[in-house]
DNA sequence: CAAAAAATTGATTCATTAGTCAACAATCAA
DNA sequence: TTGATTGTTGACTAATGAATCAATTTTTTG
């Protein structure tokens, strides 16, 4: 039997909405109402599907974080060796799926969310715990002890990154980023254990 | 003539309330009867000196750099060599000074305001240039041509422990976070320029 | 002291928006 | 076809909060 579809088409619609207006204004300081006008449809369906505005906002992250994590998994699976496997990493997150314009403001704009929302405090430890441990179980073979340091850096000058990438002002690429954050990773992995 | 002081001391205890208020919040999602309570005045005495709620953010982002402005000029002055210099630049950002609780949610939520709001954005930027060719001028005899780059990314590991100190799941200290990229800057100084 | 200036209030206005709900439309199953 | 299920709407409500303003108190000054 073919399950109900439609359901799903729509709260995929009003998920890629949220996703476009919060890359769009930089925030999430959005009404469910301009997000359904851009999905096509009504604020009150918006509602009924989801419930609440968070709920929204709480899958468009979730999005993200899937779209991410389907990237990275990819670059994993092609790489052989620990070193290939860090830079697989690195080049994922700034690799064009996680580019779609605003997914850097959307970023950000979670990280502010995480302060007050439980749930989006939780979904953002999962990611960040992901990463850490993916960073570190590849590092261990090469760094030895410094693994947990250097994953600890290696993760938050992503993080850094983006930041400087949704910044206006800023004039960094996306592969000027990718250079700095292999650069990093390159120069820890040579430098002799002090 | 004594000049109006207590306008003066007015719009300082609202500009306190204010960051007071983004720290406990993590967000500028906040009224501005909330901020007047706290710096126990009415929220029409709050209008009255801002003239909105934006302005009143704005001060107190401005506050902030300013505080964080001298800090790093207090250490520079303490400093002779460029290396010491660029050491003290990076003590002075997870200084305690920069440290008061919620110093670093009011700094996303900063990064936040700042794509939709001009105003912030100017300033962000100067914050940004400032510090950058502070770095930069500091690196260039160390590190000639490599300077950019590695102002950069120290700029942008920075940010990004600073996200990683916001944010509640981990476990970061600032000693941590300065130890990281003190380690950082180290390490691109001694790294042969490839 | 008296008049002017500065400081301050809080009630009010006005706009916005999350969430609800009752009704209607479309689709499907028997 | 008919009845049930699913999809959908938009008007409504209740709450919130920014900004205004006329009125009041306090301070300053001549």
């Amino acid at each position: 039997m073919p399950r109900t579809k439609i359901k799903d088409i729509r709260k995929n619609e009003i998920i890629e909405a949220a996703i476009a207006e919060i890359g769009r204004t930089g925030s999430t300081d959005i009404t469910v109402a301009k997000i359904a006008d851009v999905a096509g449809v009504s604020s009150g369906l918006a509602h009924h599907y989801f419930g609440s505005k968070e709920q929204i906002l709480i899958s468009a992250m979730r999005r993200i974080l899937t779209i991410f994590g389907a990237d990275v998994r990819k670059g994993l699976a092609r790489s052989q060796s620990p070193e290939q496997r860090l830079e697989a990493i690195v080049i994922s997150c700034f690799s064009s799926q996680n580019f779609r314009p605003g997914i850097t403001n959307a970023w950000l704009s979670f990280y502010v969310q995480a302060q007050y929302s439980k749930d989006t405090e939780r979904l953002l430890h999962i990611y960040y715990h992901r990463l850490q441990s993916n960073l570190k179980s590849n590092l261990k073979p090469l760094v030895g002890t410094r693994a947990e340091e250097v994953a600890v850096a290696l993760a938050s000058l992503i993080d850094g990154l983006y930041i400087r990438l949704s910044f206006k002002g800023g004039n960094l690429s996306p592969d000027d980023a990718t250079d700095i954050a292999l650069g990093f990773l390159r120069q820890s992995l040579s430098a002799t254990s002090a």
